[in-house]
RNA sequence: CAAGCAAGUCGUUCUAUCGCUUCCCUUUGUGGAAGAGGAAAGUCCGGGCAACAUAGAGUAUCCUGCUUCCUAACGGGAAGGACUCACUUCGGUGAGGCCGGAAAGUGCAACAGAAAAUAACUACCCCUUCGGGGGAAAAGGUGAAAACGUGAGGUAAGAGCUCACGACAAUGCAUGGUGACAUGUAUUGUGGAAAACCCCAGGAGUUGAAAGACCAAAUAGGUUCUGAACGUGAAGUGGCUCGCUUCCUUGUACCGUACAACCGGUGCUUUCAGAAUGGGUAGGUCGUUUGAUCGUGCUAGUGAUAACACGACUAGAUAAAUGAUAGAAGUUUCUUCAUUAGAAGAAAUACAGAACCCGGCUUAUAGGCUUGCUUUUUUC
RNA sequence: GGCCUCGUAGUUCAAUGGAUAGAAUAGAAGUUUCCUAAACUUUUGAUAUGGGUUCGAUUCCCGUCGAGGCUA
């Protein structure tokens, strides 16, 4: 249930470059969420960027990465696949943010970022 | 004893819950094992490995530059030599740097100064027709630097012009050293700068794992084969499956056959259907972690390092794993209480994340430990 | 992963190895005006950083830091 597998992770180049030519985005600060409907073996692909200009070592950009994924991990059966309904969906997860946030913060603003894409998923 | 600086070295631990990557196992699941560094960083050097290229001790370009050694190699390291600076008990000690050549050639040196390298302003000496001509380079002043320094002889005045002592450089010889070089001696000479151009010696083929090797879906197209269909430009004319003429978008050939026609065969153009096949995209596998490997011991060597013996297997991801949360402990600092031990609270716990692999260099680093130096205080 | 270029006043740019690093604009003060603007006068302010070569370094050499670009 908590498991975040090799096929959970957005890995197409394909289906990258399709994700990030949609124009499907929205921004809650620190992050900007977009996502795309597409045809998968599994309720949803996610991929994670931190920019490199923002964050200069690569010990902070793995942290980040860490910590959004773990939240990620923890509250997607709740968050995300509730309102899928059987149907699939990709999901980028680009952090905007300037400087390295608490576990605490990110998690109430990722929990927020969830609810916003569900309002606009079933638009 | 404390503080500071420099160098070296180590560089947190445990528990619970939920996970990630690789490997193993007929208990295939509530399974087991392993899982970042001293710099993994910067990409500043050197190699391995791979593909391509290759007449050359050529030319151009770039790099390196005291000696000997170590090494796979190096711009790295070890030991030493000379130089500069600091200290000195004058015996040395410590630190530093791209440390070949200025006597091959070209160019450069602002301002000041007569003059910045073919010296001559004032002053000096000789001659004079008093306009000047000649000699000489000690003294003055300028400058970062002024024609080797001091003393004596010498001279019209002077000058390494000569002599003595001394400084430095080049060359020859002798001695010591593997050598750089040192010491002595003879001869010749005396400005700086090559991190200006340049000369000399040595070295460098180019591109980098996104190299390279292999497997290869779907779709489109290429090639080949099989089958089917279609096509010998149009118009006019004659002796009409043929020849001739005209026009256009310039258009079917060969063989069986002496000529023409027919017939047959081979081939060509276009379309359709089926089959095979090569290249190759998405994607995947290898390259890829057993290696100039690590640990211990012993031997050789001043040392870097090397030889030998025994033992060990120690990350392998690919939009990229090695984590998140909670709690406890350890260490350090501060405050309060205690003033022997200690107790409570607060804060901090670094720099930083493998990406083909090694050897160096450089830079970052909380705190602990070791060594050296400096300073202050106390005691003797 | 590999390679290249650049760093000068607050900003945009200059400067053969040579005196106190220059210009425009911005800032400050003053003149002018009833006040503001414009104009005029004066003035402040910089070689990314640490070493080295040189009599002397923005310039030459080496290390570090930062910024930008190329390559697929």
């Amino acid at each position: 249930m908590y498991t975040f597998k090799k096929e959970e992770r957005l890995c197409s180049k394909k289906l990258l470059d399709k994700l990030f030519q949609s124009r499907s985005s929205f921004v809650l600060y620190p992050f900007r969420i977009i996502w795309l409907h597409e045809e998968l073996t599994v309720p949803a692909q996610l991929v994670i960027s931190i920019p490199k200009r923002n964050f200069k070592k690569a010990v902070d950009r793995n942290l980040l990465k860490r910590r959004i994924r773990e939240i990620y991990r923890l509250h997607k059966t709740e968050s995300v696949y509730s309102f899928l309904d059987q149907k699939s969906i990709l999901l980028g997860i680009n952090y905007i943010g300037k400087e390295i946030s608490e576990y605490t913060y990110l998690k109430k603003k990722l929990l927020a970022a969830f609810e916003k894409l569900q309002k606009s998923y079933s638009k």
